[in-house]
DNA sequence: ATTTTATCCTATAGATGTAATAGGATAATC
DNA sequence: GATTATCCTATTACATCTATAGGATAAAAT
């Protein structure tokens, strides 16, 4: 399951998107135009800032902004980040590696052999969208 | 995150998979092979056998075994009773279809546009392995 | 300078779901 | 009738997720 901190995660980054690159958007603005918690949402842009997604600028006028084209922010990354591993079991994953207890060989394994498969799909999709691909209209201004 | 109850499934059948087709084998020897808590074990196989992938036998000489070949069992139908949804997210599941309470238009929602390509592509992988495709030897006799 | 505005940050409460076990009932074999 | 092994319900323990509280910090407006 997605979590609710990565939906919500997605909808604030997609909803920045539509506006102008480097123009602050307030917390409060994203949180009721997209229906998030305003105070969930506060921990969630914070995180973003601080893995380097968004820039942010404080008192009036202020608010959270994108650091990057959305052309340039890749849903593996962002996945990642909010979301944690993309692998649905850690001893398939590739950044978030851990060896099953239970588990003598992952060559034989058939799990491991399914999970492989399904990991690489959802990166292959994760790949080949960025945020940019992902929202409807290009600038809304 | 794959539940231990999924993971811990798959791996049974996997196992009895290399077994004679219908011959019963008891949960001990499963749970011992594969380390997996014994009693743990023994709710998930149950709850394959309410789903129709097992039988069962009692008493002395019993156990689970398989009712269908390895071949003709599709990982979409473990997967979905096991572990539930494929879908991320409720707003794009086929057989667990629910709506989201703050997403005003499906239509325009990015992560919804997002988890559709990710289901489809899990789905893909699921449908084109049954469980003869992801264990390793055919019959262990 | 002071007030206002909005992000920053830590801690924590509450809800939910998962993992695992307990304990006895049922049925089949020996 | 004793033994073996599944059947079934309930419940505990634990971890994680969701959300909020409350105040600190910094920038802008007055």
């Amino acid at each position: 399951m997605l979590s609710k901190k990565t939906k919500y995660g997605l909808k604030a980054l997609a909803y920045l998107a539509t506006t102008e690159l480097g123009e602050p958007v307030q917390i409060a603005e994203i949180a009721s135009h997209e229906n998030i918690p305003q105070k969930f949402l506060e921990s969630i842009l914070l995180s973003l800032r601080k893995t380097g997604f968004l820039g942010s600028k404080k008192g009036k006028g202020g608010g959270y902004y994108l650091i990057k084209d959305p052309s340039e922010i890749q849903m593996t990354s962002v996945i990642r980040v909010l979301e944690g591993p993309i692998a649905m079991i850690p001893c398939v994953s590739l950044n978030f590696y851990e060896k099953c207890d239970d588990c003598p060989d992952e060559n034989t394994c058939a799990v491991h052999r399914l999970m492989i498969q399904v990991r690489d799909s959802a990166l292959s999709v994760y790949r080949k969208n960025t945020l940019a691909d992902i929202i409807e209209a290009p600038i809304k201004s």
